[in-house]
DNA sequence: TTAAACTTTCAAAAATTATTGAAAGTTATT
DNA sequence: AATAACTTTCAATAATTTTTGAAAGTTTAA
């Protein structure tokens, strides 16, 4: 495979893969393309290279810097502005499931204490609902608590965790 | 808070928090009715539940069963089907994992693989591609390994590691 | 202060994804 | 074999999400 071609698949994978950390498609386009560059990008240039139009770009990029994974750069002497972004990858994924827990995951798991406290009037539908959405909100605080605990690992997180974990 | 209206927020609650883990909203809802209620439903129950079609019913309950977490059962004398969702949510949470890493994570492991194994030209963006793509490539498949090995264990995997982690 | 170089906003359009509903298909019963 | 009771399929439609592009806004420099 040539440079460029890998290059357009690498983009377009991680790309499809927004979903999966919960962003959209260029937003996770762009973060690819600034993670394999070299030096930070300008507007111009990532319109250019991803083909989307400048207010795309502006709004995609605004987003990023507001999940902290990218930064603004600026170099002496010019006007515009030029981004990149995290590079470190375990750091990358450290601020990716931070967020992901804040935005999503915690306001889940305020929802599931809340309707799981309704009174029990005696009812099967009403033990069933109450008994199902504990172990829900149980299982969801447990996951949280241990990504809260993964995630403030700065150092090599996920490989330690796994180590642990085989031991 | 009166149960009917719990029942409706964490039913809707559920639903959007769909895309968290990779399904559309009424495949969710249909899950979460299913995860509180006393007893199996028909496609009927169903549609009249959540006031929606019997078509969109048909084809999220089959994907549900595609995806292993729900089944059909077979009431004695009765013609229609009825289906029943896993009551366990560390089985469904386990169920869920390995089925998102199969469908998404490993794929995308692979494409990780293969763009990050391109010949190297000697130019500083190709050694920086490599660079970056083959630590995706490590961060994603020790990720993958990570959440096999959890995903392995039947029984109370996450408090488990949970444990061994905090330790 | 004005103009140039840039960024942001946002209503409209396009693209994508989900949903409907009726027709076709299937299975059990008589 | 015919009918009834159900389930599945899928083209059309609706809803939602993303993208565009031009106007408005901002900042810097002359």
């Amino acid at each position: 495979m040539e440079m460029q071609q890998a290059k357009e698949k690498f983009i377009s994978t991680w790309g499809s893969l927004g979903t999966l950390w919960g962003i959209n498609k260029a937003m996770a386009q762009i973060q690819a393309l600034l993670f394999v560059s070299t030096k930070p990008l300008s507007t111009e240039e990532i319109m250019e290279e991803l083909k989307i139009s400048r207010g795309n770009t502006s709004m995609n990029v605004r987003q990023l810097i507001d999940w902290g994974i990218v930064s603004k750069e600026l170099v002496p002497g010019e006007r515009r502005e030029y981004f990149s972004t995290e590079k470190d990858v375990q750091e990358l994924a450290r601020i990716i499931a931070q967020e992901r827990s804040r935005r999503e995951i915690q306001p889940v798991i305020k929802t599931l204490e809340e309707v799981s406290s309704i009174k029990d009037d005696g009812t099967a539908a009403t033990k069933e609902f109450i008994k199902q959405t504990k172990a829900l909100h149980d299982l969801a605080h447990t996951a949280d608590s241990m990504l809260g605990k993964l995630v403030n690992q700065k150092q090599n997180w996920l490989t330690k965790s796994l180590f642990k974990f085989i031991k």
